[in-house]
DNA sequence: CTTTGGGCCTGGACGC
DNA sequence: TGCGTCCAGGCCCAAA
């Protein structure tokens, strides 16, 4: 389930992976993605460089040094694992979607069992403006998001706040696990209407969202599931939850009220499960 | 316009 | 053991 933390540390492990090294051959083995990866992609970055590695809300850019760049979105199971010599022909499965022969002799593979990912290459110079970056938000540690954007946003909004902070078009990055976390930090209550965060609220929220973020970050990202770095390390950050995947049990602030409020509740919102305590939030 | 809900996908967990 | 069912969730789209 990557969220912008999980998308950072995939990105900082292409950079170690990539760096410098040119992209001998690319095959196809599986292009049905979300979208069906384009025929033409593979002779797109063969011979290529990369020599910009970006992200833009949950999106990685790997510019090459033949003016295309490759758009890639882990969707909720795509990972990188980089391979040494020799490995990748024997342990390929028919979840490996694309496979890079690098120069030097390994190989780096995107593999996604669950399909929801995006792998697509255009020129660079189309890359800012493309489909998938028109309706994004800010990005959320940027300065651009304050709590003055937020009220702007959605001050005049019914949808619940632990909604509004997810919809990517709002702000970016920020998915299941950090919305409940941030919320939990921010002491503020996930139902709630956005329309009814005063100014102390949303300026809360908003530098939780930015701590939490960060501090995932730092960690490595989380790990549940799917999710790896490209060296095939597990992040860390999952042991730092205070709430989310937590139902049933005491968040750290509030033991002495477990027995009363039944400790952490899950809750469904917009089909998603969401992680609060009512007591601590309200 | 806003909000809600379903669909896409597969593997793993769980109950019987 | 094996089967069916549910769940995970980022993102898109149709419907109200």
């Amino acid at each position: 389930m990557p969220e912008l933390p999980e998308v950072e540390t995939v990105l900082g492990g292409l950079k170690t992976v990539l760096a410098g090294k040119k992209i001998l051959t690319a095959s196809v083995r599986s292009p049905k993605l979300r979208t069906i990866i384009s025929p033409s992609l593979a002779k797109h970055i063969e011979q290529g460089t990369v020599i910009g590695f970006r992200r833009r809300a949950k999106y990685i850019i790997l510019d090459l040094d033949n003016e295309k760049s490759l758009l890639v979105h882990l969707g909720m199971s795509g990972s990188f694992a980089h391979w040494p010599h020799g490995k990748a022909d024997r342990d390929l499965d028919r979840h490996d979607h694309l496979l890079l022969a690098l120069e030097g002799g390994s190989a780096l593979i995107f593999r996604d069992p669950r399909r929801f990912g995006i792998l697509e290459c255009m020129d660079t110079k189309e890359i800012d403006d493309c489909i998938h970056f028109r309706k994004l938000g800010p990005e959320p540690l940027g300065k651009n998001f304050s709590a003055g954007y937020l009220r702007a946003k959605i001050g005049q909004r019914k949808i619940p706040i632990k909604q509004a902070i997810m919809d990517q078009s709002i702000v970016v990055g920020v998915g299941n696990i950090y919305a409940s976390e941030a919320l939990y930090h921010a002491r503020i209550n996930p139902l709630r209407p956005s329309c009814e965060m005063n100014e102390k609220e949303l300026k809360s929220l908003v530098a939780a969202i930015k701590l939490k973020l960060r501090a995932a970050i730092k960690a490595g990202g989380s790990t549940l599931r799917d999710y790896r770095q490209v060296g095939g390390e597990a992040g860390c950050f999952q042991t730092s939850f205070n709430v989310y995947d937590r139902e049933g049990l005491t968040c750290p602030d509030c033991s002495c009220n477990a027995r009363k409020t039944g400790g952490i509740q899950r809750v469904i919102q917009g089909g998603r499960s969401t992680f609060y305590c009512p007591d601590r939030q309200k």
